[in-house]
DNA sequence: TATGAATGAGTCTTCATTCAT
DNA sequence: GATGAATGAAGACTCATTCAT
């Protein structure tokens, strides 16, 4: 693996394990086996890494979602949600770190707040996806007609991001099965609602 | 006011205007115009200071939420759920930076779970008040009995939790009318579901 | 007990306990059972304080350096010796920390070397009075002389000095019994001489 | 000269002028002409520095004993232990406020104990190889038979402990002729006995 | 006289970043 | 491109001393 890569690995690695405020240099360098100064021959400063990083992070989750538009009126509902809720899982947890960082470091929150609304990729963009997605299926009568979408896609996502900081926050890892159930659960009250 | 409160305050304006990681004891003992030292009559440590902010933050929620048992049956549900909403929200928007703390600062985190643990007060806490409230309803027939009732506390605090989050990203005050319609929304979509 | 002993008694315990860089003013309080404001009641400064501790530990020694002179011709030579290396022992271990710390903090030894220069009671003082005497029991013919006496006095106290020295650093308290053979064994060595 | 070597050196020099408290980071890399941070490229703490000083103290000192065995039976006993108290007499002028220092910091005492005992490296370890030293000569018959030989030894050491110590009191340096005539003395008492 | 909160100068240590090799 | 020693600014925390009550 070439060193760039390896640095970007490292650097994800320590701040899951340290936490950010305990990400130095230093130990990215020793975790990556290089020099300090070969952070900076790859990037442009610690913050560029950082931001490096949550691209990567992003990947996978920008994949399921930008895939969404296209289930419209195919398979089921819930199998579409379904998908969306896992990836967002996957993604909550594996960014949750960087994602609090956010609040921890309010001029990189600044910087990245521009940067965001320029390129429309906010963390509000996955909500407004989804909402979009359920628009059309609400047109397809396949939603209940007297919804706001968003606020189902509020409740769908919010809850998922809930969920993996609470697990973040209990340092457990959830075992498969659990998960799953999870997902089933919340989605079974959100296709039927709350009233008998 | 007294000093020490006048530092409790300072620390959290501190911390919200500044973010964590430039909250600084120089900057605190600015604000509370008083000096650094003094911090330290007052607190043991930097760390023990904050767990007095984020204990004063919890309150006001705390208060809601444990006067929830007693509505069982009272009111409408919808009416219960809507306070227990605008209380999370208020605490939420109150509490991100520091909740995000700990994920940027693990040691911390370490301690605080522990701690909560002893003590039974951890963030998912919430979600087990409103889940026995929603049970008490089922049994009195005013919530449909086939729910998972955890999963709609999930859902609902999740979805404020996540909204919260997202007003501290875009860096924007919510109007009053605007936090309105998103609970009024979301209470929407929750009671009567998503098919049709 | 009045306050001002309770201090210097504490203050006492607490460098003996804790080491002169632990010493602290708010211990000295607590161990003394008052405010840090009362030390300043009764004594100017921690530097003032550390004086009056010092005087009291000199005491019990410079009362049996003061029977020597009258001891000469008296009993044996070794049994006046004797009396001697057990009050320097006694000495020696009491006040070791603080006579190292006068090479620890050198301000303080600089004005404390004026004064014992002004009453002539620096530390090589009880080698000089120990000199004195023996030059006494020389001129009486109770001791050979060719010696130089200040050299007897120089091995017996240095003696005496870096085993409380070296008992300190090991951290043991050294039994009444070997104490005892400690002196005994030294004055053997020193009355005969180390040539067959 | 390599910087590492420039923190050592202004760190005994600093330590030597401004005694041990006042011994700062900040002093030490100004007379090394560094930064403060230098310091820590180098060594892992103040503590470690100090370390690495006094090891440096030790080293004259122990090739000097190291080389005692070696010499029983040849030359006068007196030569040899004539160069004993030379070297001892200037590892303790060298060494004396460092020593000091580990009865103002008793942490450090506590830390180096350990480690002095598992390396068999004490400050009493001289005295014991000067002891062994003359038992081999009490076997050649070279020294009077009758004599505890470690006793012997805690003479000499304990008089050039004291008197280095005396001198680093009186602040004052001594002339190449005063040490001389001192170790003279000395032995001649030592030799002969006091006795007539 | 006794108090103890307030002080502020001073300490060790960390860390992102630079730059000569 | 890779290195790692050097930097220096910044941070949390300590502590003898003061002073109003």
């Amino acid at each position: 693996m070439e060193l760039r890569d390896r640095i970007l690995n490292a650097a994800e690695q320590v701040i899951r394990t340290n936490g950010l405020s305990k990400t130095t240099t230093k130990e990215i360098a020793r975790i990556a086996d290089c020099s300090e100064g070969s952070l900076y021959n790859h990037f442009q400063s610690k913050e560029d890494l950082y931001i490096h990083v949550m691209k990567g992070q992003l990947q996978g989750y920008l994949a399921v979602l930008f895939k969404l538009p296209g289930r419209k009126g195919t398979r089921t509902v819930k199998e579409n949600l379904e998908e969306v809720a896992n990836a967002a899982l996957d993604y909550f947890h594996l960014s949750i770190v960087m994602t609090a960082s956010m609040f921890t470091e309010p001029n990189f929150l600044a910087r990245r707040r521009q940067e965001f609304e320029q390129r429309n990729e906010g963390p509000h963009r996955s909500n407004e996806i989804v909402t979009v997605y359920l628009l059309a299926e609400q047109k397809l009568g396949r939603v209940n007609a007297d919804l706001n979408t968003r606020s189902v896609a509020d409740l769908l996502l919010g809850a998922c991001f809930q969920h993996a900081f609470h697990l973040q926050f209990l340092g457990e890892d959830e075992p498969e099965a659990a998960r799953k159930q999870f997902v089933e659960n919340v989605l079974q009250a959100l296709l039927h609602g709350l009233l008998p």
